[in-house]
RNA sequence: GCGCCUGUAGCUCAGGUGGAUAGAGCAACGGACUUCUAAUCCGUAGGUCGGGGGUUCGAAUCCCUCCAGGCGUGCCA
């Protein structure tokens, strides 16, 4: 990478102004090198004068003179060095050096954006996990884009990732699961029943107590409810679980593993993190309750695990879980949740730190809500009486490509505005197919340059100082960003980065394609540019890849 | 009341953890296809970065304060 380089130079220099006394560089020195906005800046700028001036009580200009005499440049790399406004230091990096670009691109192909930055590291992504009591919503589909996207880029990036999704199967909820499902199904016998609003409402409801009278008759019809729950609610949640995993799979989500709540009770677990928190000190007895005391690690109020009446919580599952994910190893733990838990976050971070492990070995991500809108109009959803838009409707209406894309054009932490009707135009307007056009477009010039039999496709023959426009110089460096793009998305947490360049990307083609051929007499001149788009190809695809967009050849 | 988040162009949002003159897309207006896909391109216009103070060579970015909005604040999940 042309940075890396740079800066290797940079603190060489640095280095030998140091040992040659020329002035002080205190320790723990960080250098910084950006890319300027403005043009006339430089490809590469570096306020490292700035930053030294005051250290050395003298100003920042002659600091960077001084710098300047310094700094050698055996191989050529930059075409001028300048100083600049208060004391910048300009560089221009020479062309030669900026068409070396292109051959890593067509070197590493589809690993053009990978990096080791994560080597060693352990990280698990849990997200969507929506309990197992309705059909997934909107809202969880941007879950499911972010978190797979998220665990996409951290693989990239060298990260050994596992994707998790943890099933609330335990609990009052699934109770009244059971419940809402029996009730239908008594009403469906005949029986004048009324149903509770404390029940879920929606009509799935009444499919699995049709799928219940199908499959036993009237056999529970005068059950009691101890009777009856048990079998109701493991149906009804198994079938609504086998629908997420379908949708989820339909959406191009996947999953390493499906995690059990009730497990965690099974076999222990909760009872025993329980215990070890009692015995360090971080659980206590209050009013007949076991409080945690979060309160010591940051929270504002201390919490109750086990209520008065002997049931827990669901922190102390969640405790319980917590710990499991780190014996099994985990450097990194990263859970995706709704907005709507942001009152529980300082809770779980003190969790983590009471069984031992640092703040920093949790990452808690909060995905806000998704607006639905149809032309510009709020769509209205109701979770109580049970209407909701669900992901398979919108997977249906709008498709996978453009939904995922859509989920991840914002930071997840604000709230989305999602138009159906945007979602599906098929223009400028919609992210989507701006981004995919390109790759089609360039896909469709791959495709006649080999109709034609022109050969365009022998880098040996590639003369790249063809490449003199000012826009292809600018691709060139654009292509350049683009592992520094994938690196700080992982180091951030943030995949709207990617959407966000690849759109820059995008235009920054289209526009070039629009004034200049590709495939022209001049071959020469001809082999140059389609090793370019190319290398734009190449990029496009893989950045759609990491948020599980297709890249089709065609549109 | 307390806590967290947000406030950038008419709208939706970027802004690479402090850099130089503030960035896109949409909407508005005006243009461009006999040549590799018009799902495209080109141009015009649009701003006291919520207000005020501070930190410093330098602030949309960090700190304080005020204003506005959202969410949270259960022995619920």
């Amino acid at each position: 990478m042309i940075k890396d380089k740079i800066l290797e130079k940079l603190n060489r220099t640095l280095e030998q102004c140091a040992d040659k006394d020329i002035f002080q560089v205190p320790s723990g020195f960080e250098l910084q090198l950006e890319v300027p906005r403005a043009e006339e800046h430089g490809d590469f700028a570096t306020n490292l004068a700035l930053n030294l001036a005051k250290p050395n009580r003298c100003s920042p200009r002659d600091i960077a003179t001084s710098f300047v005499e310094q700094l050698a440049d055996g191989d050529g790399l930059f075409l001028e060095v300048e100083i600049a406004g208060p004391g910048f230091i300009n560089l221009v990096i020479s062309p030669s050096a900026w068409y070396k670009v292109l051959d890593e691109i067509a070197r590493l192909q589809q690993n053009y954006g990978r990096s080791e930055l994560g080597r060693g590291k352990y990280v698990q992504v849990e997200y969507v996990s929506a309990n197992p009591t309705g059909p997934l919503h909107v809202g969880h589909g941007r879950g499911a884009a972010v978190g797979d996207a998220l665990a996409t880029i951290l693989q990239a990036t060298g990260h050994k990732v596992e994707r998790e999704y943890y099933i609330n199967d335990a609990g009052t909820q699934i109770d009244t699961l059971g419940r809402s499902v029996f009730l239908r199904y008594q009403q469906l016998l005949g029986r004048q029943i009324e149903f509770p609003e404390t029940c879920y409402q929606g009509d799935y409801i009444q499919v699995l107590a049709k799928e219940m009278k199908e499959i036993h008759g009237d056999s529970y019809l005068d059950s009691s409810e101890e009777e009856a729950l048990p079998v109701f609610s493991e149906h009804a949640a198994r079938r609504i679980l086998e629908g997420i995993r379908k949708d989820l799979e339909d959406f191009g989500v996947h999953y390493d593993r499906w995690f059990s709540e009730n497990s965690l009770y099974e076999n222990g677990t909760v009872d025993r993190v329980i215990e070890t928190l009692k015995a360090s000190g971080h659980i206590y007895e209050k009013d007949g309750a076991l409080w945690f005391r979060s309160t010591a690690l940051g929270d504002e109020k201390d919490r109750v695990v086990v209520r008065g009446n002997g049931m827990t919580t669901y922190l102390a599952s969640d405790l319980a879980y917590h710990q499991d994910k780190y014996l099994r190893g985990f450097d990194l733990v990263i859970d995706l949740w709704g907005a709507d838990h942001h009152g529980y976050v300082e809770r779980m971070y003190a969790g983590v730190v009471a069984l031992g492990k640092k703040r920093e070995n949790l990452k808690l991500l909060l995905v806000q809500l998704v607006n639905l809108l149809r032309k510009g109009k709020q769509v209205t959803m109701s979770t109580r009486a049970g209407e909701f838009v669900t992901l398979e409707d919108v997977i249906d209406e709008v498709g996978r490509d453009a939904a995922r894309f859509i989920f991840l054009t914002r930071r997840s932490d604000s709230p989305l505005d999602f138009d159906l009707e945007l979602a599906k135009e098929k223009s400028a307007d919609n992210p989507v197919y701006y981004v995919q056009y390109a790759h089609a477009r360039i896909s469709s010039i791959i495709r006649l340059a080999d109709e034609r039999q022109l050969n365009l496709d022998s880098p040996e023959k590639v003369d790249l100082t063809r490449l003199s426009l000012p826009e292809e110089m600018a691709l060139i460096k654009q292509l350049s960003l683009y592992p520094e793009v994938v690196e700080n998305s992982a180091r951030f947490l943030e995949p709207h980065r990617i959407p966000y360049y690849l759109t820059q990307l995008a235009s920054a083609f289209h526009s070039y394609y629009k004034h200049n051929r590709i495939i022209q007499d001049d071959l020469s001149l001809a082999r140059a540019r389609y090793y370019l788009v190319k290398a734009i190809r190449i990029v496009v695809g893989n950045g759609l890849g990491l948020l599980g967009v297709s890249a089709p050849e065609q549109m």
